[in-house]
DNA sequence: TATTGTTATACTCTATAACTATA
DNA sequence: TATAGTTATAGAGTATAACAATA
């Protein structure tokens, strides 16, 4: 496959040394989000959800009622981008803006029934696939980083 | 600080629930590495480099000679992508592409005299900024955490 | 034919500022 | 005056296709 090369001044291998940026939680935690990402956004392409839109969706439907500005604040994301993404999930009829009676500067988020369906196939999917990206744990191990992550986020957070 | 709310007919609480996604392994992957990149992004600001730039730029001071396919195929991402941020960096004379004698098509890539110096601080930095993001564990849950992080890396990408 | 680097482009995600209508 | 939603826009980050030079 790979022939002998020329050597040239610098000595240098095939695969190159990244030993130092291993050292980085940031780096870790980048290339780990990344294919698990790439893996997920590719299983939700055929609900034609990318991940933030499913997470959105997913929040919505878990709790009827929320506000714009409470699905922001969770999900740690401004408000302008939350319109985006409430716009396309709105459009395509899978929720519904409705205005809140008693504060008629809120709208009231729920899903729409094609909304629910949609969820149900993407969320038995996006398991799936998750569960096939954790292959490599066992569950004591699995639990063990969902709870390192967390205990990150939240220690990270707090400034 | 907040007043209790008229009562609508969708029973709401202040916090909004997301259980069932803190299932997934993505979504606390992503809430983790989004706390952690935006922290990393502002300390690694007043070197005037992004996480990427700043992760280029140390592969290439650790593998000098290297070429602008072997980052990118190292950092998982497009060769198309790896030409703007080595044209940024050159730029501000912090690498430097010289044509490989030995292969025509290729650049050796080397970092300056300058990118040198700049690694130097960044990486004091950065390495002090992700400690401190990793302080909610010990000594060993972080080296637990970072060796759970390669495994689903490693075992995501063999497909 | 295949690979390296490149250009152009588009799409996704994130951030900032300013506006409106309501409170 | 403060908050909820919105608009516009800019900046990262990522992906795809096509091309020239070289192997």
């Amino acid at each position: 496959m790979s022939r002998p090369m020329a050597s040239s001044e610098v000595a240098r291998t095939d695969s190159l040394s990244d030993t130092q940026l291993r050292e980085f939680l940031g780096y870790r935690l980048k290339r780990a989000y990344m294919v698990v990402h790439r893996a997920a956004s590719n299983v939700l392409q055929q609900f034609e959800l990318g991940t933030r839109s499913f997470t959105v969706l997913s929040l919505v439907a878990a709790n009827p009622g929320a506000s714009l500005s409470q699905l922001a604040d969770l999900l740690l994301i401004e408000r302008s981008n939350m319109v985006l993404i409430l716009d396309d999930l709105e459009t395509r009829e899978l929720v519904k803006r409705s205005r809140d009676p008693n504060d008629r500067r809120r709208y009231l988020l729920k899903p729409t029934l094609q909304g629910l369906r949609v969820l149900e196939g993407a969320t038995a999917a996006a398991f799936e696939e998750d569960k096939r990206l954790a292959r490599a744990l066992n569950d004591e191990e699995f639990a063990l980083l969902m709870s390192l992550l967390r205990r990150v986020e939240e220690g990270a957070s707090a400034d």
